[in-house]
DNA sequence: TATTAATATTGATTAAGATCAATCAGAGTA
DNA sequence: TACTCTGATTGATCTTAATCAATATTAATA
């Protein structure tokens, strides 16, 4: 699945959600200490290293809405795989401004961007009560020697976290206000219904100004944006519940840009 | 050195100049078929490891000014260290308009965005004619299980690109015209530095329309953001050759932006 | 060298989004 | 219930950069 098509999707957007697909008939026993099921890393392990990767991830961790899973400047120690719940991640400016580098969800990995200073340098927090798996980051590399198949994963996961990179990085560099919400919209919603929930009815867990820091737009801006499309009848807003009318022309909101459907 | 503070430099722009910090008192023995020295990979790896590496990145390849190194569609099978020369890395949309990447120099490392899907998403062309050590992947991966330390040196030149591209995001979403092309000439003057050359007197590589599909502007609105910064004496700019006449002005055109000096 | 094509600069105008400001809705609390 | 606070919407105005257009300059090639 991870060798599949999905890159080019119409997801312009930062999304964990390729990461972990975590093609569950390849897991053939169930890890006692920690549900591995809904994590992106056990994927094509046999009985044998889904054991091995079972003692490292043992580790759970709650955070709840509004709380740190890290902070910017803290010692990098342990990726996170979320077991559930919704989380931001962003870095804080000066002026105490923030900007929204991603938006994560079960199954996702968060703390890639710490292994290269062995530093924190963004802050991650819970946008609603969430679980995850804490993952020292030697001991996932000391067991990768052992595991090779483990390594190639985590190699894949690392690099499609730098391929969603550079379609955020076109689409603030080349997109209109309503075209980053369309493909910002579209691609929640496929990432919602990747994990079994609607694709065309769900909850924004966070605010608009969230969203407009992440789209590089101001709030008044994300909200015209919800209002225009919701006038077209291309979706419904109702504050944070937002449902999609016609998921077709959403699509083509988004123009040609690099997105395939 | 890949451990220190640089990941909060005045670089807010895709830049792979650390991760080639080419720590070379650490390169004991050279290598007789493919210089290793100018690479990103060999930092503090003894005699014997050196020459493992060797052998796996031993293939050259040259690359004439407008050709391409690899192109999207094509099968991924091999990182390429820059040995010497300039290029750019971009996608193209379906209306033959090019998104630009990223622009890359002597001692970095790409590929690493087609490592997800085993295929090369973007086109990496040379600006100046340049030369590139090809680095089997697969071999790659088969020689880091053997050296842990490459292995670790490999995960942080990865963390790296990730962290580069949320400052570009960063960027792209929350600067002004003047400040992106302050960010993007502090950047390759540090780049120049860091190789030997001089970071205030360069010739860029790449033209004001490339500039502006890596910067999220037009070409006529760089060319007038240059025109501003000569008119304030920060810069000389003589078509493609730029002299930063005050540097430290130049870095106060950043803004606050999450840049630190 | 002459000719052509590509690249760069500059000006005038337009359009998109930021900013400023007022109002409204909902959640939580006294 | 009223009160406060946060978040959302909408309008008016201003700023920035895109667009359109005209040269100018440089590089490429016959």
């Amino acid at each position: 699945m991870i060798n599949g098509a999905p890159y080019l999707e119409n997801n312009l957007l930062h999304d964990s959600s390729q990461q972990n697909l975590l093609d569950v008939t390849h897991i053939k026993s169930s890890c006692a200490t920690c549900s591995l099921r809904e994590l992106c890393l056990p994927v094509g392990l046999n009985d044998q290293e889904i054991q091995i990767l079972g003692d490292v991830v043992s580790h759970k961790r709650k955070v709840r809405r509004g709380g740190y899973l890290h902070q910017s400047g803290l010692k990098f120690q342990s990726l996170f795989a979320i077991r559930s719940g919704f989380l931001k991640t962003c870095v804080l400016e000066e002026d105490g401004r923030q900007q929204v580098t991603g938006f994560h969800m079960t199954g996702e990995l968060l703390g890639l961007d710490a292994i290269s200073s062995e530093i924190h340098i963004c802050d991650a927090i819970a946008l609603e009560d969430s679980e995850v798996c804490e993952i020292p980051f030697t001991k996932l590399e000391e067991i990768s020697i052992v595991i090779p198949s483990l390594m190639r994963h985590f190699h894949k996961i690392m690099s499609r976290e730098i391929v969603r990179d550079h379609s955020v990085m076109l689409l603030l560099g080349s997109m209109k206000a309503e075209e980053r919400l369309a493909s910002f919209l579209l691609n929640l919603s496929r990432r919602f219904s990747m994990r079994g929930y609607s694709e065309s009815d769900f909850n924004l867990r966070m605010t608009r100004e969230e969203i407009g820091s992440y789209l590089g737009l101001k709030l008044e801006t994300v909200s015209r944006a919800f209002s225009k499309l919701q006038d077209e009848n291309i979706i419904t807003v109702d504050n944070k519940h937002i449902q999609i009318n016609d998921i077709n022309r959403l699509k083509m909101k988004m123009g040609n840009s690099s997105c395939i459907t």
